[in-house]
DNA sequence: ACCTGTGGCTGATCAC
DNA sequence: GTGATCAGCCAC
C-alpha cells in the first residue's frame, strides 16, 4: 500500500485542492483562499462562502428554507446562507424565535467544513513561509513587562525566515522617537514584501505582539500586515494545557497565522514534563540549541549597556533569538502542520484547539458531508477511571514491567464502547483506521532512508497516537456532541477488570505484583522464568485483540506510593515518576536531595544518606549554592482579581506567589510563573509573609532563612527514614534480594 | 469564549 | 495538634 492514509476522507477530508496555505473572509459573501503555487508564488483566489446552522426544527413558519437531514437525531434541519452577516442575523433571528440551533462560531471552521477542503495539502513543511520575529524593549529586561515606563522603547527588532533570511532593525537611541517609527514601518514593509504565511516568535502574543502594539500607537503607525491589506487584531482568550490555565490576548491578521513557540513549548511539556521553564533560553537549552550560552544570558542592564554603546553583542543577541525560535518552531511544528490538513481548522487554531474539540469537528465536517442529522450535547455524568494499586513498598530487586499496547483503543474496538448517538458509525471507522495507519507510518519510517522523509513519517505517525490516544478522552468530553459517558465507563471498566485478571494470574504464577496503574504492573518474576515464556502465556489469559508485552526489565525499583516509584535501569541510570519524588512544586535542592537519596538506596547504600544530609545541610548554611537551587517557581492559575475576592470570601487561603504579585503592583496574568524564596524573619511567621521574589536576591547581602531550609531537609530525610529503614531489613520487607 | 478523561500525592493554610 | 480543604502537579 502507499500512502493511502493521506487520501482517507474521513481523516484528511473530501476535497484535494493542493496547497492553500489561508483563509480569510473576503468582500461579502465570499471567501479568500491563498495557495502555494509550484513557482513558490502565493495565488489569492475568491471562493463563494455558505456558513450554515444546524437546527432542532423546520423554520418555514420563519421564512427560511431549510434542508431536512438524515436520520432522526436532535439537529435534523440544515439551514445554509450566503454571507457571514446572513448568518448572524439569522442567529439572532433563531434566537428570538426561542429555536434550539447549533452553529460554530468561526468562519473559517464553516468554509472548511461546507466544502472539505484543508489547509497545507500535497505541501512540504518547507515550502510554508514561516518568519520568525523578535523584539527586544528597552525596559522589559528589567522589568518583565511591556511598556513599563515612560523611558521605555523598543530596542531592536530582529526577523529571519526560513529561507535563511536576516534583518536586524536597531532603533538609534540618540533618536528614539523618528527611529522606533521608522522601524516600525519598516518592520511592516518588509512582512508585506517577504510575504510569509506565518509569523513566529517564542512568546509571541503575551509580549512582541501587544508590545508592538501599543508602541505603534505612540508613534501613530498603522500595523497593515494583512495580505488583503487588513490590520492586526486582538481579543482577550484563554488557554487550558493541562492543569494550566494561560490568559492571552489572541492576535489574528487576514491571510496569515501567528504560531507561539512559548505555547508550543507548554504543549511539549504536558507530554514529557521535562522542561525547566519556558523562557526561549531554557526550551533552547532543553533542545541543545543553545548557540551562545553568555549572550542569551545578558541581563536586562547588561543588554541596556550594550544596545547604549553599540556594541556587537547586542547584534548577536538580538538575532540569536530570533534563530532559536525558527530551530525551535521547526521542532515543535510539524506535528500541528499535520493536523492542520487533517482538521477543518486555521492553522494557528489547530494548535490551541484541545484534542477532543478537533475530533469533535472531524464528527460534524463527516455528517455535514452526508446530510445527516447530529446529536445534542450528552448528559454529563461522573465515572469512574482506570485502576491504580500498590502491593509493596520499599526496594525490590529485578522488576519487570509488562503493559496492554493502547489499552483504550483497544478495548474500545474489541468490545464494541462506542457512541450510542453515531449512526454513521464515525467513531469505529477513524479508530480503526488510526491503528492501522499508525502501524503503517511507522514501518514506513523505519524502512525510509532518506532523513527528512523519516522525520515526517515520525510526525505523522505521533500525530496519529495523540489522536488515536484521545477518543477514549472524546467519550467523556462534556462539549462533544457524540460523547457518550456510558460507553467511557465501559471502557474503563473493562480496563480495570483485564488488570485485574493480569494481577491474579502474575501472582498465582509466584511473581510479586509490587504497582499497577491503569494499563501497566511491575512486578518481580518467579524464580527460573523465560520472559519470552512469561509473555506468551501472559497473553493466552487475554481476549484477543488485546497485546500484552513485557517491555522492560530493571536492576531495581524503589516502590513508595502509588503512582511514584523510581527504576534503576540495567546501565544505571534513575528514572523517576510522581509528584512526591520530583514535583516542580519543591524547591530545586529538595528534588536533588530525593534523586541522590533514591539513587543512594536503590544501590544498597542506604546508610550513605546521612553524609549526604549534611552535605546538604552545610552547603544551606554556608549559603554557598546560588538561590535557584532554594526557590521555589509557582504558576498563577487565577487573576489577581479573582484571588482577592476569594480571599475576601474565605474560598481560599493565601499564597506567597499571589501575595508577591500583588505587591509588585505588575500586572500579572494566569500562566505566569514566580519564583520566590524565604527569607529569614525576627519570628516564626506564614511562609507567604516572609516570601521574597527571586528576582530581588541579593547575592551580596543573602537573607534567605538557613534554618527553614534545613528543616526542610529533615522533613524530607525524616519523611523517607521508614522506607529506608525496609529496604536494609531484607527479611521483612525487601522483595527478591 | 473557551474547555479530552480519572486517580493520587503533597504542602500550605485555617478552623476546630 | 488535627483534620479538612484547596491548589498545584503528576501518572496514565
Amino acid at each position: 500500500m502507499t500512502m493511502e492514509f493521506e487520501k482517507n476522507t474521513l481523516l484528511f477530508a473530501a476535497d484535494p485542492t493542493p496547497g492553500i496555505v489561508a483563509i480569510e473572509l473576503g468582500e461579502t459573501g465570499t471567501v479568500k483562499v491563498y495557495r502555494r503555487e509550484n513557482d513558490g508564488s502565493t495565488a489569492a483566489d475568491v471562493e463563494p462562502f455558505h456558513p450554515f446552522v444546524w437546527c432542532d426544527s423546520d423554520v418555514v413558519d420563519l421564512g427560511i428554507e431549510t434542508e431536512k437531514l438524515e436520520g432522526d437525531l436532535r439537529y435534523g434541519w440544515l439551514i445554509t446562507v450566503d454571507s457571514w452577516k446572513e448568518l448572524i442575523a439569522l442567529r439572532n433571528g433563531l434566537k428570538k424565535a426561542g429555536r434550539d440551533f447549533f452553529a460554530f462560531t468561526d468562519p473559517v471552521q464553516h468554509y472548511l467544513t461546507a466544502t472539505g477542503r484543508t489547509l497545507f495539502k500535497d505541501l512540504p513543511f518547507e515550502r510554508l513561509k514561516r518568519m520568525q520575529i523578535e523584539l527586544l524593549s528597552f525596559e522589559e529586561t528589567v522589568f518583565g513587562v511591556p511598556d513599563a515606563g515612560p523611558g521605555d522603547h523598543i530596542m531592536s527588532i530582529a526577523l529571519s525566515d526560513n529561507s535563511g533570511w536576516e534583518e536586524l532593525l536597531i532603533v538609534d537611541p540618540t533618536n528614539v522617537e523618528e527611529s522606533e517609527r521608522e522601524a516600525i514601518r519598516r518592520l511592516t514593509s518588509l512582512i508585506k514584501e517577504r510575504d510569509p504565511d506565518v509569523i513566529e516568535g517564542h512568546n509571541l502574543f503575551r509580549f512582541d505582539l501587544p508590545y508592538l502594539v501599543s508602541r505603534a500607537k505612540k508613534a501613530k503607525t498603522k500595523l497593515d500586515w494583512g495580505r488583503a491589506d487588513g490590520f492586526l487584531r486582538s481579543r482577550p482568550s484563554r488557554l487550558q494545557i493541562a492543569e494550566k490555565t494561560i490568559d492571552y490576548p489572541k492576535f489574528t491578521v487576514g491571510g496569515r497565522h501567528f504560531v507561539d513557540t512559548f505555547l508550543l513549548a507548554q504543549f511539549y511539556d504536558v507530554g514529557m514534563r521535562s522542561l525547566a521553564g519556558f523562557e526561549r533560553t531554557d526550551v533552547a537549552r532543553h533542545f541543545d540549541l543553545c548557540d551562545s550560552e553568555e549572550i542569551s544570558a545578558l541581563t536586562g542592564k547588561e543588554l541596556q549597556r550594550a544596545y547604549m554603546g553599540n556594541s556587537e553583542d547586542f547584534r548577536r543577541r538580538a538575532l540569536c533569538g530570533v534563530r532559536e525560535t525558527r530551530v525551535l518552531s521547526e521542532l515543535l511544528s510539524p506535528s500541528y502542520f499535520i493536523q492542520a490538513q487533517i482538521f477543518p481548522y486555521n492553522y494557528q487554531d489547530v494548535i490551541v484547539r484541545g484534542n477532543a474539540t478537533r475530533i469533535n469537528a472531524l464528527f460534524l465536517r463527516e455528517y455535514f458531508r452526508q446530510r445527516h442529522s447530529i446529536p445534542e450535547l450528552p448528559m454529563v455524568r461522573a465515572f469512574e477511571g482506570g485502576y491504580t494499586d500498590i502491593f509493596f513498598t520499599g526496594v525490590a530487586r529485578n522488576v519487570w514491567h509488562c503493559d496492554i499496547a493502547s489499552l483504550y483503543p483497544s478495548v474500545m474496538l474489541e468490545f464494541d464502547c462506542f457512541p450510542a448517538t453515531d449512526q454513521l458509525q464515525i467513531f469505529r471507522h477513524l479508530l480503526t483506521d488510526l491503528r492501522t495507519f499508525r502501524l503503517e507510518a511507522k514501518s514506513k519510517m523505519r524502512a525510509d532512508k532518506d532523513p527528512a522523509k523519516q522525520h515526517h513519517l515520525q510526525a505523522l505517525q505521533n500525530t496519529f497516537k495523540i489522536l488515536l490516544n484521545s477518543f477514549y478522552g472524546y467519550l467523556g468530553f462534556a462539549q462533544g456532541h457524540f460523547a457518550d459517558f456510558d460507553a467511557a465507563a465501559r471502557v474503563t471498566q473493562i480496563g480495570r477488570e483485564l488488570l485485574k485478571k493480569m494481577i491474579e494470574w502474575l501472582n498465582a504464577q509466584g511473581a510479586q505484583v509490587i504497582e499497577v496503574d491503569t494499563d501497566g504492573i511491575y512486578f518481580v518474576p518467579p524464580k527460573k522464568i523465560d520472559v519470552d515464556d512469561l509473555q506468551k502465556r501472559l497473553a493466552k489469559e487475554l481476549p484477543s485483540g488485546i497485546d500484552v508485552e513485557i517491555d522492560e526489565q530493571f536492576d531495581a525499583m524503589f516502590s513508595y506510593k502509588a503512582k511514584n516509584y523510581a527504576l534503576l535501569t540495567k546501565d544505571g541510570d534513575v528514572i523517576i515518576k510522581g509528584g512526591a519524588l520530583k514535583s516542580r512544586g519543591l524547591e530545586k535542592f529538595q528534588r536533588v536531595f530525593l534523586e541522590e537519596m533514591i539513587k543512594l538506596i536503590m544501590e544498597g547504600k542506604p546508610e550513605a544518606i546521612s553524609q549526604l544530609r549534611d552535605e546538604f545541610e552545610r552547603k544551606i548554611r554556608n549559603r554557598e549554592w546560588k538561590i535557584d537551587m532554594l526557590m521555589k517557581t509557582d504558576t498563577l492559575q487565577d487573576s489577581l482579581d479573582k484571588y482577592r475576592a476569594k480571599i475576601a470570601g474565605s474560598a481560599r487561603n493565601r499564597g506567597a506567589a499571589y501575595e508577591l504579585a500583588l505587591a509588585s503592583g505588575r500586572n500579572y496574568k494566569p500562566g505566569d510563573q514566580i519564583s520566590y524564596y524565604v527569607k529569614a524573619t525576627p519570628k516564626k511567621v506564614p511562609a507567604y509573609e516572609a516570601a521574597k521574589l527571586a528576582s530581588e536576591f541579593d547575592a551580596e547581602n543573602r537573607d534567605e532563612n538557613v534554618d527553614y531550609y534545613v528543616a526542610k531537609l529533615d522533613e524530607l530525610v525524616k519523611k523517607f527514614s521508614g522506607i529506608t529503614a525496609a529496604a536494609s531489613a531484607p527479611k521483612q520487607e525487601s522483595l527478591a534480594l
